[in-house]
DNA sequence: TATAAAAATGAATGTTTTTGAAAGAAAATT
DNA sequence: AATTTTCTTTCAAAAACATTCATTTTTATA
C-alpha cells in the first residue's frame, strides 16, 4: 500500500478536521478537482475514508496521531481554530520554533506544505512532524517526565545557537497586569528565550487562560502577538491597547 | 547480494529521508535518469524498496505500529539476552549513554533500580525511560525521519559537553577486518564520538551482524567491549584476540 | 601490453500513467 | 420546475515510464 504525496496530504487534513469538502482539499493540496476525486475514490476503496456528497470523512481513526491530536479536550476545536489562524502567518521556507504543549501540536497539520524547518523542545511533537516529513531539529537537554518537554541548563545554552523567523509559544495564563505566565519556572526560562531569539513571537492561549497568572512569568503582553479566542469585545479592546491580538 | 556504490547511496538516502523522487536521487548521486531507474528496479526486485510513480520508499517491515519492546523480531530473545548481560556492567548512580536503535532499547528494563542518568540520541527510547522514571537527557539536533535518531552537526557539538561512565552502542556490522560499521555515516560519527567520550564503550550486536561490513566504519574492534551471542567457539576465540568479548 | 568481450552508462525512442479541463448526467437546493 | 452544485465520463497535454541503441568503462584473455 503506497500513497502518493497528495493522498497523504488529504489524510493529514482529514485527521485534523475529521471531514473535508472537495473545495477545501483542492485549496489545501493545490491540485485540481479531478485529482482530488481520483484520490478520494482510491482512498475510499482502501477503506480509509468515507465519501459523502461534496466531500469525505475519515473512516479509521489512524491510531497514533489521532490520539496525539485529540487528547479528549473540551477546548479542542478552539485550539484548532487558534492554531489554524497562527499558521496563516507562516511563510514558505521559514524556520519556526514550536513550544512543547498540547495546544501547539495542533499547528503541525497546517504547515505541511510550507517547507518550514521546525525547532522544538517538545518530544511529543516529533512523531507527527516526522509523519508529515517536516525537517525537524530537537533542542537537547533534560527531559521532563510528565510532559516530555526538554528543559534545563543544556537546553538554554543551545538556544543561543538558533534564531527563528517565528516562535509559537503556549501560556498557562495571560493578563494585563502579569503578562504571560506558566507553572514551571524552567519552562518559563525557555519560553522567554524563544521570544528573544525570534524575529516575531506568538503566544497562543485559549480563553480559559485569560486573567490567570501562574507562578513563573516569561513576558509582558507587548513582547509577542497574542492569539486567542472567545473573549468579550471589551476584553479584546483592553488587550489591544497593549499588543497586537489575533482573534481566532 | 552485491550493490554498486550508487545503489548504496540510494539506500543511504532513503534511510535518511524515508522516500525520494527520481529527481532527488539524480541530484544526490550525480547520475542519469536511466541509471537511477535501473538501480530502482534492481533494488525493488530485491525487496529493499517500494517504488511508486515518481520515486521510491524504503521497504521496511512496518515497525511503527508495534509496541516499542516487541517489534516482531526473530532475534528478540537474543537481543534481550545481550542487553541483560550488558546491564550487569552498570553500577549504581552512573551516567550512561544509550545509542538510538531497536537493540539498545532492550537495556532499559534492566536499569530501573540503578539510579542512573541516561543520555541518548534516540527519541524512541524516551517514552520508555520516562515510564521507568529514569533521569534522561536528550541530545539535540536534526531528527532523522525513519528512525527518530538525532544526528547532524548540532548533535556532534553537544557531545563534547558530556562524559559518560559507559556507552552502549549498536552496530549493523562487525568483523575483524573492518571493525564496527553502520549504514548511515552521520550516525557513525555520533557512535564514534560516544566511544571517545566514555570511560568504557560497549558495542552490542547479535550474531547476524558478524562478518558484515556496512558503508560507514565507526571503530576498530579494540575500541570497545563487544557483546554478542550465537557465534561458534572458533569465532569467539578469533575475536577475543583483539578485544574483550562478552558471550550472552 | 594490446585486444576482445562484457558490463555499465546516458541519450533517444515510443509507450504508459497521471493530470487538469470540459461536457453532459445526476443529485441537491431553491 | 428551475437552478445550482456535485458527479461521472471523456479527452488531450504533460509527466513518468520501459526499451533500445550507441558510447564509454571495466574486465578478461591473448
Amino acid at each position: 500500500m503506497n500513497f502518493t504525496e497528495r493522498q497523504q496530504q488529504i489524510l493529514a487534513y482529514l485527521r485534523q478536521y475529521g471531514s473535508a469538502s472537495l473545495q477545501q482539499l483542492m485549496e489545501f493540496t493545490n491540485s485540481s478537482e479531478s485529482s482530488i476525486r481520483r484520490d478520494l475514490t482510491e482512498l475510499d476503496k482502501q477503506q480509509l475514508i468515507d465519501r459523502f456528497h461534496g466531500g469525505a470523512t475519515l473512516n479509521q481513526p489512524l491510531l497514533s496521531e489521532k490520539s496525539l491530536l485529540e487528547k479528549s479536550d473540551e477546548s479542542l476545536t478552539e485550539k484548532q481554530e487558534i492554531m489554524k489562524l497562527a499558521a496563516q502567518h507562516i511563510r514558505y521556507g521559514e524556520c519556526i520554533y514550536l513550544d512543547a504543549g498540547s495546544t501547539i501540536i495542533h499547528l503541525i497539520p497546517h504547515i505541511v506544505n510550507k517547507n518550514v524547518t521546525v525547532v522544538t523542545n517538545g518530544l511529543m511533537h516529533v512523531p507527527l512532524l516526522m509523519e508529515q516529513n517536516i525537517e525537524t531539529v530537537i533542542i537537547g537537554g533534560k527531559v521532563k517526565a510528565k510532559t516530555q518537554a526538554v528543559i534545563g541548563a543544556k537546553a538554554i545554552t543551545q538556544f543561543q545557537q538558533y534564531y527563528f523567523d517565528r516562535a509559537f509559544i503556549g501560556a498557562n495564563g495571560f493578563s494585563e497586569l502579569q503578562g504571560y505566565t506558566t507553572a514551571d519556572s524552567e519552562e518559563a526560562t525557555l519560553k522567554q528565550l524563544a521570544i528573544k531569539q525570534s524575529k516575531q513571537a506568538y503566544i497562543v492561549a485559549d480563553h480559559s487562560k485569560f486573567g490567570l497568572s501562574q507562578f513563573a512569568k516569561f513576558g509582558d503582553l507587548e513582547d509577542a502577538i497574542l492569539i486567542t479566542s472567545g473573549l468579550t469585545d471589551a476584553q479584546y479592546e483592553q488587550l489591544e491597547k497593549r499588543t497586537e491580538v489575533l482573534r481566532a
